[in-house]
DNA sequence: TCTGGGGTCCTAGGACCC
DNA sequence: TCTGGGGTCCTAGGACCC
């Protein structure tokens, strides 16, 4: 354990919404609602104006609009947010070496690394105040709440004790009678189901917890989170600041406003995720060996198919092959609110294709040379068509050809037809927006 | 028409191997 | 014709976090 308090935890105040009130001054002042706006959206961010209102993030936008009719709701500029949160992170990583950002609004900083002259109270209050001003001036204005203690966990429970816009340092020797009245909801890892266990056993604050003895934790809550619950109940928290950390998964997914029943739209959406996927995989040089398909009934009940490949993968036809076989043994008779595909047991290489079954091979299927009108673009593996064989999906496009695959439940690998890319038989069908497209 | 999206970690059971 | 244990990998589900 520390002795001195030189972990900050630092955290950006209503981050969404405040950036949308920093770039469009006619928010300021105002409840601003940012998350997704659709029939089934949930609340990311609300201003402090929309909170007095009872606006709270994770609530579903709904409710937020009955609650507070008023308020401005947004979708959200994630490319606006995502350049604020490099520039804090930037200016974090000028001061110390050893940053984990936890999200792109919040960050561990160990000041162990930060060379000050010594890292008493009154040393790190100060260097911390000064920092949350340079924030504000790297962010044109926003604000952040800081909290300085000796581990990961005090810096957290510190950060929150003054938003917005406060800085609190909980003095060496402390942290034990700050936490004990506190409620155990105030320990990471404790959420809706643990809080209920405990509360059972009549369980509610920390100073109970600490009262328990580590095998009647580990019996109510199980080994892992068992163990680490008796540790942050005496407030005993050694985990480190941690600079770089690997990616171990990549997935996309989307809630649909009406329930999905037909098959081959399902099929078709999976597709174009697989090729999102594929693509952030490629981005960051990586590829993984196990795809995982997540399916969310009409009643909420979420099922996952997971399979392994004998060798990684970053491509989008075997990512999208493999999902539309996983989802051919689920049941979605009922209707399916969630698709999502993911890529998991990452390693930072591709195996060479020994086989010489590619993506290219696939996407060059035969096509007819016709005139070029160029009245759309056609994506390969993203673009669900009607043609006169009814459903399928673009699986080659270029010289003003499209070519399509009609695949059906009895033949995968159903037959392929092309067409002139304004051929009338061809009309598009075109998948609601994925969040991040609405910018 | 309650209940997002992108992640991490844990558990438990079965297969398989030594 | 009885009975192992440990380790690893895989799958499915669940809790949790921001």
């Amino acid at each position: 354990m520390r002795t001195q308090a030189s972990v900050m935890h630092l955290d950006l105040d209503a981050f969404f919404a405040a950036v949308e009130q920093r770039d469009k001054p006619s928010l300021r002042g105002k409840p601003v609602v940012v998350g997704g706006v659709g029939g089934r959206g949930v609340v990311a961010t609300a201003s402090y104006e929309a909170r007095v209102h009872g606006v709270r993030s994770a609530m579903s936008t709904r409710e937020a609009r009955s609650r507070c009719p008023h308020a401005a709701f947004l979708s959200g500029r994630f490319h606006a947010y995502r350049e604020a949160s490099h520039a804090v992170m930037s200016l974090l990583r000028s001061v110390s070496p050893l940053v984990e950002p936890l999200s792109l609004d919040e960050a561990f900083v160990d000041l162990q690394r930060a060379g000050l002259p010594d890292l008493e109270v009154a040393t790190v209050t100060a260097f911390a105040e000064e920092l949350r001003g340079r924030v504000t001036e790297v962010t044109r204005g926003l604000t952040a709440s800081v909290g300085l203690g000796t581990s990961k966990f005090i810096a957290k429970v510190a950060s929150d004790l003054d938003k917005p816009d406060g800085l609190v340092v909980v003095a060496p020797g402390t942290e034990q009678a700050l936490l004990r009245p506190m409620s155990v909801t105030v320990i990471p890892g404790v959420g809706p189901a643990t809080t209920e266990r405990l509360r059972r056993a009549g369980i509610h604050t920390v100073a109970e917890l600490e009262a328990v003895s580590l095998d009647e934790l580990v019996r109510l809550v199980g080994r892992a989170h068992g163990t680490g619950l008796w540790s942050l109940a005496r407030a005993q928290d050694d985990r480190p600041v941690v600079a770089e950390r690997e990616a171990k998964s990549v997935s996309v997914e989307g809630t649909y406003d009406t329930d999905l029943t037909d098959r081959r739209l399902m099929e078709g959406l999976l597709t174009r995720q697989a090729g999102e996927v594929a693509a952030r995989l490629r981005k960051h040089g990586m590829s993984g060996r196990t795809i995982t398909i997540k399916v969310r009934l009409h009643d909420f009940t979420t099922l996952s198919r997971s399979s392994t490949l004998v060798s990684p993968t970053d491509s989008a036809a075997t990512v999208a092959r493999t999902a539309r076989a996983l989802l051919a043994d689920l049941d979605t008779s009922g209707g399916v609110r969630l698709l999502g595909v993911g890529v998991s047991g990452l390693a930072d290489w591709v195996q060479e294709d020994l086989f010489g079954e590619t993506e290219e091979d696939e996407e060059e299927l035969p096509a007819v040379e016709v005139p070029h009108h160029s009245r759309r673009t056609w994506s390969p593996g993203m673009d669900v068509v009607h043609a006169e064989m009814g459903r399928g999906w673009v699986w080659g496009s270029g010289r003003g050809v499209v070519t399509v695959r009609f695949e059906t439940a009895e033949t995968p690998a159903g037959p392929v037809r092309s067409y002139a890319e304004d051929d009338p038989a061809l009309t598009a069908w075109v998948p609601p927006p994925l969040p991040d497209e609405q910018d």
